[in-house]
DNA sequence: GCGACAG
DNA sequence: ATCTTGTCGC
């Protein structure tokens, strides 16, 4: 998968936020053009004691959602965890594993908010802009935005604002489980951002690709993290 | 100054 | 996110 170079990415925390104003006119949040076939998932694991990651991409077919590529790799971030920063401490990890991809994907699920950032650049919106492709946030927990509270029944959703723009969705994944903060990344629209998260799940509250880059990334670590006895 | 705060 | 045991509920 081809990447662009829009920045550096060793810089300070003042540079990122410069940089995220700069990223922000770039971003577009088309119709999906082409049909979907393959959607990626991506998620990083860090060590505690050390700043040790490990990023993992699971590619499932769609919607069969049958695992068809992973690819992970470890490396060390630098950027401490910043709310408002996280692109700057995860992408760099979770791009060397991009670059391992074989297939082609046409949507990238990614663990963290989309447009529902302070600056409008979310971890998804970023990593969308590098790669020019439809991504999606599916982030656990609220960083920006107002909502009404959401249904209790699996599908249920209501619209998250920010500044007096809807922003996404948080949306209920599970029956009776916590909602998931959905925004679209890049080039796709809230909608249909809602749409492919709950047409990415249904048994668990993490739409599958991520839960599966999930497990892949923590397996990795807590058998690096045995290998050390 | 105070509270909020993705992973 | 990570660390960490049992425990409550569908």
């Amino acid at each position: 998968m081809k990447i662009r170079h829009l920045h550096s990415w060793n810089i300070s925390y003042h540079e990122a936020i410069e940089i995220q104003k700069a990223l922000y006119p770039k971003l577009v949040f088309s119709n999906l053009s082409r049909s979907i076939r393959h959607i990626a998932g991506a998620d990083v694991s860090c060590s505690k004691k050390s700043n040790n990651v490990w990023a993992g991409i699971v590619v499932l077919s769609y919607p069969s959602l049958k695992k068809v590529e992973e690819k992970w790799v470890k490396g060390i971030t630098n950027f401490p965890y910043i709310p408002g920063l996280l692109s700057f401490r995860e992408i760099p990890i979770i791009l060397e594993a991009v670059k391992k991809l074989e297939s082609n994907p046409d949507l990238l699920l990614c663990d963290g908010q989309g447009i529902a950032h302070p600056r409008v650049l979310g971890l998804a919106s970023h990593i969308g802009l590098l790669i020019e492709k439809p991504t999606i946030g599916c982030a656990k927990k609220r960083l920006v935005g107002d909502f009404s509270e959401v249904g209790q029944y699996r599908g249920d959703c209501s619209p998250l604002f920010y500044k007096s723009r809807e922003i996404g969705a948080v949306v209920r994944t599970k029956t009776n489980v916590k909602p998931l903060f959905v925004s679209p990344g890049y080039a796709i629209t809230i909608k249909d951002a809602v749409k492919m998260v709950l047409n990415c799940g249904g048994r668990y509250r993490i739409p599958e690709p991520i839960r599966q880059a999930h497990l892949l990334v923590n397996k990795l670590r807590k058998r690096d993290a045995s290998h050390e006895n």
